[in-house]
DNA sequence: TTGTAAGCGTTATCAT
DNA sequence: ATGATAACGCTTACAA
């Protein structure tokens, strides 16, 4: 019997006799005959998968945007690439080496910058932005940042307290950039002006306990920090027991995520609530309508974050509630 | 020019006249021409590709294992292959279909059943398991955890707690078997009999949350659970608070892993600290290299842990050390 | 319904 | 040093 046969036979079953079909699968079963995705691929032009670029990877953020792309892509049986390029050099030439592995790729924040998005529209790779600006007319997916990140800072403002700091890389990421252009609406429609300008710091744990222990060893120091994302905060929570520093009586922290930890800590973090696994799951789902559809005007999508008010912008909050 | 000219070119440049050479890079420039890489992976026998298959990817440690996988990986210009199983009954299909887009692949935990391992290995793929027990002659990578969790429900006895509780799931995890196993040395050791059997509980901080507000309502509770991971330890945290438990005065509670959160937790976590990043980064190293040197015998490694008492333990605990 | 054969885009082996 | 050409393992007209 023919090689033929045995493709018709896993592609569509019904396409041969009943009585073949059954020497396929029993010759199948003897030699134990796997089909090659490599072969496959070829003749049909089609990868089955997608790729993911990350900054970095540390952090319950990223894993929880990897779940839900993991996950909505696995249902559609698309493989999943992953990379990271912590600012390596090495980038450009790996997201481009990526790219000629799969049928479209999700580009998430500062990964690469602007030039290579273009270039892999040029060679027609489809393209999301995920938590990234717009660029070229990729898709893109992104929470809603500027707007809660006025409430929150408002939300301070009605504390009352006076110098507000706000730890994050506006410069480094967009979603810090966002961030801070959410602090400023606030101090606009307050008609107040920055206490300071931001104070850079990365995304980590010890990088918010590094710029904190510096700022707050100043003699003019805030009363109340917002921070970039929870991981920062929780730095700052540690550099201010390190100088006894009560918060928030002392000190009030804001973070951004709401990352699980976040309502266990001392004091339990105000903080801003993002749909991470709808940001993964989203960006799978708008690829893949890209890919399968060939749609050609770029589509974006805003999702809504939440605001979180728990203790530590001096809020009184029952911790049984939650 | 011929087409074998070309790839010539790309794949050893010198084995082509400097004069051709350019000619071949000015039409590769003109016409954006890029090589495929499912042809050469099909001429070659080669993906330069592997995989890694989590049964789940939620919370920091996931992602830490990630991290060190991807790292290693890339810097050998391995792409990666990402697969969640999700407890789903898709897994083993998932798997091997996996395994049939990389040249090896590694398996993490509970993913699949000692079958699919050695199905993969008829197969020839190559196969590391990473936390997980070892099967067929794969190699395998894991942290020690069963004598590290003797000395820490030691260290409880020293507490002198009476009823201490195990908050975990001996069947459903490899790692939290060998805790459980620790655990249960550490009693015999000290001629003690369990206060009762472990109490089964997923890995998150809702499962922990859960069967500990059940635990705690009971008439004779426990006065310290030791919890398979930090984030049921948390979940512990909660209920605790909930019930207007102190801890560690009323209830003493220890984690797993050290998150980044477990330090900055009310009271700061007593945890064991795994070596996350190794373990990815090992598993790839040994799964590189049963690729490229088609090594046969399994090798096994197992990497150390260490006990972090901070004063959920009932230790009295200076936040400022850290 | 099934077989034949021409791609798909490389690499690798021969010749030249 | 370079060009032909046969794999690699599939899909898919087209023929039978």
């Amino acid at each position: 019997m023919s090689i033929a046969t045995v493709s018709r036979v896993h592609r569509d079953a019904k396409l041969v006799a009943p009585a073949t079909r059954e020497r396929v699968h029993r010759a199948v079963a003897e030699l134990d005959y796997r089909p090659s995705r490599l072969g496959r691929s070829l003749a049909h032009g089609q990868h089955d998968a997608t790729g993911i670029v990350f900054p970095d990877l540390s952090g319950p953020y990223y894993s929880a945007v990897i779940l839900g792309y993991e996950e909505a892509s696995s249902a559609e049986d698309q493989s999943v690439l992953i990379l990271a390029t912590h600012r390596r050099a090495a980038s450009t030439r790996q997201v481009l080496d990526l790219a000629d592995r799969v049928d479209g790729i999700v580009l998430f924040g500062r990964t690469v910058d602007d030039e290579v998005v273009e270039a892999l529209e040029r060679r027609r790779v489809p393209v999301v932005l995920l938590a990234r600006p717009i660029a070229g007319s990729a898709d893109s997916v992104r929470a809603e940042s500027r707007s809660t990140a006025t409430a929150l800072t408002t939300h301070l403002f009605e504390h009352d307290y006076q110098r507000v700091a706000f730890l994050g890389d506006p410069h480094g990421s967009p979603d810090a950039a966002e961030r801070w252009d959410g602090f400023l609406d606030a101090h606009r429609a307050d008609r107040r002006r920055p206490w300071r300008s931001a104070i850079p710091c990365g995304f980590r744990e010890e990088d918010g306990r590094g710029a904190a222990s510096e700022l707050l060893a100043e003699a003019n120091r805030p009363d109340a920090i917002v921070c970039a994302n929870d991981e920062i905060a929780m730095g700052v929570l540690a550099a201010a027991r390190a100088r006894d520093l009560a918060v928030p009586d002392d000190l009030a922290v804001t973070g951004w995520d709401d990352i699980p930890a976040a309502r266990h800590l001392a004091p339990p973090l105000t903080t801003v609530r993002q749909p991470m696994l709808d940001l993964g799951r989203r960006a799978a789902e708008l690829l893949r309508d890209r890919i399968t559809t060939h749609r050609t005007e770029p589509q974006h999508e805003l999702l809504p974050t939440e605001l979180v008010v728990r203790s530590s912008c001096g809020c009184s909050h029952d911790t049984k509630e939650e």
